[in-house]
DNA sequence: CCTGCGATATTCT
DNA sequence: GAATATCGCAGGC
């Protein structure tokens, strides 16, 4: 069942470590790959210096302050897209990345969206992506899924592309919250939770 | 196992 | 010019 409103429009500490265990579905090209949510991290509005909103709206990160329930897809170092689930309310500019997901259906499809995708100027050398390595991060995710810009601003609540399902909560036996990774500024909050 | 580095484009200083 | 919410490969242990 489609996760709807309420969810979406709470804090993103909140929300990001209620999404896991949860169900990210894309249908692209008419392929639908699925998996369950291991990794999260919240970025808040402007007292989160490691968060894009902290200067205010611009034109890349302005999807980040719709209602929560968008989708907010943003290009990093010149070659991957990374994925986010906007949070609380209309301009308050709150998002959780999802960083990383373990494939439940269309397996073959990432693998092979991960396999021809050249990431280095050369050929990727032909391999075979291990199960566990499809979409173990948020780059590696966005390729395995199909996720790209045309996905940015996205209404998960009722787009046909992308979206949650409810999958199954985790306790907090089985969660464990950490440091974000890859930001030097605002380093100091647990504000990435992971799936022991 | 680990550490270091290049690729590449947009944003920020 | 420098930095960036990354990744995969090379090289050393």
């Amino acid at each position: 069942m489609r996760i709807s409103s309420s969810f979406f429009r709470r804090d993103a500490r909140t929300v990001a470590r209620d999404l896991l265990g949860r169900t990210l579905v894309t249908v692209v090209d008419g392929v639908r790959t699925a998996g369950t949510i291991i990794e999260t991290e919240a970025y808040l509005g402007s007292d989160d210096a490691a968060s894009h909103a902290h200067r205010g709206p611009t034109p890349r990160n302005g999807p980040m302050f719709l209602e929560g329930g968008h989708a907010y897809v943003y290009f990093i170092y010149g070659m991957y897209h990374c994925f986010n689930v906007v949070t609380g309310s209309a301009g308050e500019g709150e998002a959780v990345l999802i960083r990383a997901i373990e494939p439940i259906e269309g397996l073959e499809h990432m693998r092979q969206r991960r396999t021809e995708r050249a990431v280095r100027t050369r050929p990727v050398a032909a391999r075979t992506v291990a199960d566990g390595a499809l979409a173990n991060g948020p780059g590696k995710l966005a390729i395995a899924l199909g996720i790209g810009p045309e996905l940015n601003g996205e209404d998960l609540r009722s787009g046909r592309r992308v979206w949650l399902e409810a999958g199954v909560p985790l306790n907090d036996a089985e969660v464990e919250a950490t440091q974000r990774i890859g930001i030097t500024k605002s380093v100091e909050h647990p504000w990435r939770w992971v799936r022991r």
